[in-house]
DNA sequence: CGCTAGCTTGAGAGAGTTCAAGAATCGTGG
DNA sequence: CCACGATTCTTGAACTCTCTCAAGCTAGCG
């Protein structure tokens, strides 16, 4: 049975471990059998709807989270308030793990869609790590994938001398937001799509409705459900080296 | 007594790891003492001279390094072939790691200065790894604070909207320069500076010469001898925050 | 059916790029 | 020790991409 907690989010009761869709994927498929009896005791399985804030910015972490499912985003917000998206997180995915070393979150983490998540108590947490080097393991590979994919989206999504034009870095950055190897492209909001690019609405507004009028994208989907593109991929990914496409 | 290798760099001899002044802070502090006697066996100290190339980005990898000393560069080459800059790292610090997963590197990894480090071959170290959860707790902490570091980077150096314009930028790449809490600051060339802010060495170089002509910032050293900026600490941080600072 | 949030479009201004020389500086060899 | 060639850095001027500001527009939602 689901009630909502405080700040919108939605406890749905404790995990259950033993049964995720994601105990192959997850931190989790590193506790043995045994101990996961009592590890989803203390593991709290959540629904944050869209928008919801998972954790803020400087504030005291004692926790982190491992998204079962739904999209995740990182914020960092400028001096100027402008807010900065550094990544994206999906199911499968570790948001906040820097709690584990220092003692306060390194972003904002946003909910973009509906999100399932488990938040896992870092107190209990670090005592369970200590013995059990397969789970270190893991998150080492997890860090070290975050940290591969935070280096791509600096030299080849920012802005800057030798980056592509604005129009090139959003072809890109659409196709990395690809479903599987799909023509579907998950659909940002405007605001959201420039925050990743360090570039103006406007400006992406721009380039997505010059992009549609010439029919590489389509907007599909409409209300909160379902929001997507559907691209001809080929196209995007001439523009996205920088060819001339004709429409 | 010291010999040249194969790419200009220098092969000091095995590593005499229980005498290196860094044990207590680099990984082979979780190597316990006997350990260490066959771990050093297979390490190989290394001296890279200015310009080298520790490894390069896409080549197959077989080993990471400890910088024991001295500053290495890690570069991205976009399409166009400009070299964006997306970590600095110093002695203490391990480059290359990702390539315990992946198996080629993510970057080229250069040397700025002199520069001596371990090269720890993969096969040796996954083993070693293995039963080490000392070890592998000190990976995941020096991961998440590469990860951090990048985030901040890509989140405050970077150009974009809501980033702050070229100078402000500068000011806090310089700040993040600073050896310790003196008024030296290492100085990359300009060409390297701008590749961190991802802005053209011209631009670089007119900032820079009007920081000195205000007299925040003055060259000191020359040759590749202790190259170093004298700088107005006080100054360049209210530069960073965008304050207007009188002469 | 109207309201609000999200998106689109236009026009002008500015920060930074490019291209093109010129000035320093380095270290090398006579 | 000084002269020379090669990097590396500096400076100027024109140009361009993207930002800003300011309206309109659209579409979901109550």
């Amino acid at each position: 049975m689901t009630h909502p907690v405080a700040g919108g989010k939605t406890r749905e009761g404790k995990g259950n471990c033993s049964d995720c869709a994601l105990r192959q994927t997850l931190i989790c498929s590193d506790v043995s059998r045994s101990d996961l009896a009592t590890f989803h005791s203390w593991v709290d399985d959540l629904a944050f709807p869209p928008g919801t804030v998972l954790y803020h910015m400087e504030a005291p972490a004692d926790g982190f989270y491992c998204l079962r499912s739904g999209t995740v985003k990182l914020v960092r917000y400028s001096m100027s308030g402008v807010a900065r998206i550094v990544r994206i997180l999906k199911g499968g995915d570790v948001a906040g793990l820097e709690a584990a070393f220092a003692d306060t979150f390194a972003h904002t983490a946003v909910a973009v869609g509906e999100v399932r998540a488990c938040r896992i108590p870092l107190s209990r947490f670090r005592h369970m790590m200590r013995d059990n080097p397969p789970l270190q393991r893991r998150l080492l590979e997890k860090s070290q994938q975050a940290l591969a994919e935070v280096e791509t989206w600096l030299a080849e999504l920012a802005g800057g001398i030798g980056a592509a034009p604005a129009r090139q870095r959003l072809a890109r950055l659409l196709l990395s937001l690809r479903d599987g190897r799909s023509d579907r492209i998950h659909r940002f909001s405007i605001e959201d799509l420039g925050g990743m690019l360090g570039i103006s609405m406007e400006t992406a507004s721009r380039i997505l409705s010059d992009l549609t009028r010439q029919g590489f994208l389509e907007k599909c989907g409409s209300g909160r459900a379902e929001r997507h593109f559907r691209a001809d991929i080929a196209a995007l990914e001439k523009i996205a080296v920088g060819e001339a496409v004709p429409a």
